[in-house]
DNA sequence: TTGTAGGCGTTATCAA
DNA sequence: TTGATAACGCCTACAA
């Protein structure tokens, strides 16, 4: 009689609907099954308040119906997409484990172990260089891993990404159209791939305007508030500050508004920006605050569609990348010089 | 020989290392043991890469070592308390499943059914009157449920809480020493614990500073953006428009803020403002907006010794609510009018 | 279509 | 301290 106090289980409801079973099994698999046999088995299910055991299942069929995000930060961008994800693969019945790691190798390590111990689908994770061991573990042991926002270079992997260069060569060439010949960037990281590509992408655009570069005016940064802080003290300190700056990211423009507010130094007036990632709250400044917009939910929704192929088995085996466009978001705090 | 391509389990290492598959048990989970016998298993494991498999280990203890994390949306303040849980609990060995229900009935219940079928050993949320419910079967069913954000009324559940009444009241009185005679307010959904609270302090704060209630100038909102927009505009189309206005969240406030934007109301010169909820770029503001912000760090830090001291079973079955006050943030766009 | 039984990888009990 | 073995709840041949 102690069955009463544990959680009903597939053969309660088997005893209860007096059918084997396997019977029940079937029925909640959604095979056919004799008439009169589904009823019992429902009535038997309402009756007793049944609810299936997932862990049993996975731990026979392998697989979690779980996919594990992995960022370093739940940031706008990457909540958006968290967002975007949770719901979509909701629709799809699989679950979304988050982890986050603020860049630290060890927690990256551990979360990838944990990833695999507890059997999870597959991974979405935010490139970084210290996940290419983890993620090759994860890969060899057929689970698919997609990378997105930064690249992990040498990896056979599926992988979503911005065009970071061209969004960058853009913002640039806007400013410079506006009149601006003298403009400065906050990079991110460059060790990592839209750190990186966006310099390049600003160096570009420079050269096709026949602009030669200025160091000076290059302030590299690591994503971090206080570099972009630091940066717009190191450019107005300069003989020749720029005239508009491009920053790499909305935490590193965060820093270098409050820098800004702080030295009265005016956005648009007497400084134009852009920043990469479009904030919700960009748009409500006066003046607006000039962004370049990942499209979020179209990165989700690649991110989505890849990890739905691959863990039904329907692709070949080749990794596949898209490379998505951003979209220049102009507003006010670029100031027409011309 | 298939053995090699599926994953080592216990077994094998128990093989190896020439020991019973008990032993290999023990060792794992931290018992003592013979020394050769633990050096060999060590061995075995290294040099088999085995990894523990979680999903056996939950099925067998009915414990997954993961707790649930419930809210509507992913906006800044829950991805704040997000960020520190998932944090806090990587610390305790937990790992955070993360579900959104966008206010959704069906979303909410398919959640809390997706918990108790993964066995998912507790789940926080922000509470949601729709969720009442599946909160007391997974309650009735031993799993610690801690409410924040929001109550849910009636209920014998754990909550952490901040005092939105003794804020709000706070806020207005501030509104009030500057002041400001004719205080607004864009009240959130009052059907939730938190909308009705704040809402609440508003009105004691008017009472206690002999001022009468105006409906004209309490908007009932319902938490969206478009709430806020419609707001002000409502605001301002009043013969005697409010000289300074309490918003109910930050969701909210932005689209205030857009509404003034587009009608050219300045912040601060001429219409006063706090929002609840402090958003990161409100400080870069020019002027700084007010706000009155919660304390995420300490909510987060209270939900999760609640929750891993419930888990570890050592907490007297009673439940407790935990209040958490609220600071007021003061910036410029609170205009001294005295 | 249905019943039976073995196994998924652990933990836990009981003797030894 | 160790080994053998029965669960945990489900799926899935296989046989009926």
């Amino acid at each position: 009689m102690k069955k009463t106090d544990r959680n009903p289980t597939i053969q309660d409801v088997a005893q209860v609907a007096d059918v084997a079973i396997g019977t029940v099994s079937r029925y909640l698999n959604g095979f056919s099954l004799r008439k009169s046999n589904r009823l019992r088995i429902e009535k038997a299910i309402e009756e007793l308040g049944y609810q299936s055991n997932s862990l049993a299942r996975s731990l026979k069929t392998d697989r979690t119906n779980a996919v594990a995000f992995v960022v370093p930060s739940f940031d706008e961008f990457n909540s958006r997409i968290l967002t975007s994800l949770v719901t979509r693969f909701r629709a799809a019945n699989y679950t979304v484990v988050t982890f986050h790691h603020e860049d630290n190798p060890n927690s990256i390590v551990e979360a990838l172990e944990a990833i695999a111990m507890r059997k999870i689908d597959g991974v979405i994770m935010s490139g970084a260089l210290e996940a290419r061991g983890a993620a090759q573990s994860l890969l060899d042991a057929g689970r698919p891993v997609i990378l997105y926002n930064n690249d992990i270079r040498g990896l056979e992997i599926d992988r979503v990404l911005v065009d970071n260069r061209d969004a960058a060569r853009r913002g640039v060439e806007h400013l410079f159209q506006a009149g601006h010949r003298r403009i400065g960037i906050v990079t991110g990281d460059v060790t990592t791939s839209s750190g990186a590509e966006r310099l390049e992408g600003y160096k570009r655009a420079l050269t096709e305007a026949g602009l030669a570069h200025d160091d000076q005016i290059i302030f590299p940064g690591r994503w971090r508030a206080i570099d972009g802080y630091a940066a717009l003290d190191t450019f107005m300190a300069l003989e020749e500050p720029p005239t508009a700056v491009l920053i790499s990211s909305c935490v590193m423009a965060e820093g270098f508004l409050e820098a800004m507010k702080m030295r009265g130094v005016q956005i648009g007036k007497d400084l134009s920006l852009i920043s990469f990632d479009d904030n919700t709250m960009f748009r409500l400044f006066s003046p607006g605050i000039a962004a370049i917009a990942q499209p979020t939910e179209q990165i989700a929704g690649y991110l989505t569609d890849l990890m739905l192929s691959r863990l039904a088995g329907g692709l070949p085996p080749a990794s596949r990348t898209f490379t998505i466009s951003c979209e220049l978001v102009v507003r006010e705090s670029i100031r027409n010089l011309t």
